[in-house]
DNA sequence: CATGTTATTATGTATGAACATAAAAGCATG
DNA sequence: CATGCTTTTATGTTCATACATAATAACATG
């Protein structure tokens, strides 16, 4: 019962954080609720409900109303990785940065990607394959589909010299998206441009963006071998 | 000016939302402050600022103290993968769940995996091999070694019947951890195990966990060819 | 004993007021 | 003109209070 001073949220945060790890609170454990913590603690229980709800938002806690408050059986570790435009990601490592326009063409597409973008198969897509390098290696290949039907002003880029990864983000807007992450062998085209053995282990990262009910744009970026995505948990 | 009524936060988000979508306040913009913002929404400053939080914290708005709200220039999409129990992953998906220990070993470790783990080259770590089966079939291949100095309980563990994955989770707090994602060639012995042809492209999940300043363990974990990781942004 | 209704309770949210704090902008001083 | 101090301002946070809501627990009723 010692009664603390000089509460914040973050110090009732780090308090509750301590007692969890210390297992004086163990998974599955109930914990007392906010009124009592906010007594315990000396101030006011608005603040108790924003360290245990902020805890709760990264799967530390299960909170339910009336239930109370319990720790997480078994916290699911959730992994949040900054999905950023390519060319800062590389300048962010500091490398430097390039950008070569592999293709570019304005066609009828392959029937699976007027499926995933919910077009007819005799739309016209715009077709882009660009390389991103960092330090004048090859970095990441990005294949991209545009709906041009939905977003015709991408039609007058050129992509030489911004790519399309970054133009999109600054002239696009979408409202959802789904994102995946899967290993690729690298076919023969990959390996040309990514410079590396056919078959080898790529890193994908496809990628589905909608304005509403419209889709924008679908794309894959195969990273080159050895590239890793860290976060910490 | 439309005074807005039944003002919750979560109507403020949508509207907020709403006016980034329609780009109303674009890009790069500063928008409203919280004071003005209450204002026409006829509501409190802090029922805004814990809309306007709540998207800052998505990455979608920059807040700073005295410059004020803008929209995210390049909104860095935010993808948060859940790593749950392997188990729990497989049954989610509505699969059967198997699991073979492969292989169990008290030893000295390669001099790399000591390293990350911190501990002296000739500490004996646990060492634990095994494969998680969905339906039956190889689902992901687990190598993990445990900091037995920190954890000795886990010596007791003869992980035959629940992975070395799910007890940890139960039994071994940590208090952070890294993670990251790449694409690995399976090796001859990944292969056998996974039952994929030698040097198939697997998405690779290494993980190393921290109690304080003492290791806990680290872990690879290789998942069958055409594997996908998915998440909505 | 099963089932539906009601009371209770813990979290969730809204409010206005107050003070804290970071950072920009303005100002003074050398 | 550079440098450091002061003011201003927008966000950040705390508080007490009140009411909303979901979900459990208690109760009544057939």
């Amino acid at each position: 019962m010692n009664v603390q001073t000089a509460q914040t949220w973050q110090s009732v945060q780090k308090e509750v954080l301590r007692r969890i790890h210390a297992r004086d609170w163990k998974p599955g454990d109930l914990i007392p609720n906010e009124t009592e913590l906010a007594k315990e603690f000396g101030c006011a229980r608005t603040t108790v409900n924003r360290a245990l709800r902020s805890l709760a938002e990264g799967g530390l806690l299960e909170r339910r109303r009336k239930a109370g408050t319990r720790v997480a059986a078994q916290p699911v570790a959730k992994a949040t990785l900054n999905i950023a435009v390519i060319r800062h990601e590389v300048e962010d490592r500091g490398a430097r940065y390039g950008y070569q326009l592999a293709r570019r063409e304005v066609r009828i597409a392959p029937t699976h990607i007027s499926a995933t973008l919910g077009v007819c198969v005799q739309d016209r897509l715009l077709h882009v394959m660009a390389l991103h390098l960092s330090n004048d290696a090859p970095y990441a290949l990005e294949d991209r589909w545009i709906n041009a039907v939905h977003v015709p002003d991408a039609l007058k880029q050129d992509f030489q010299s911004i790519s399309a990864n970054e133009w999109l983000l600054q002239n696009v807007p979408y409202t959802r998206g789904e994102i995946s992450f899967s290993a690729k062998p690298a076919s023969a085209e990959n390996a040309n441009y990514l410079n590396c053995p056919e078959n080898s282990a790529l890193l994908a990262v496809d990628r589905l963006t909608w304005d509403h009910d419209q889709s924008v744009t679908v794309v894959q970026v195969l990273f080159a071998p050895g590239h890793q995505m860290r976060t910490r948990i």
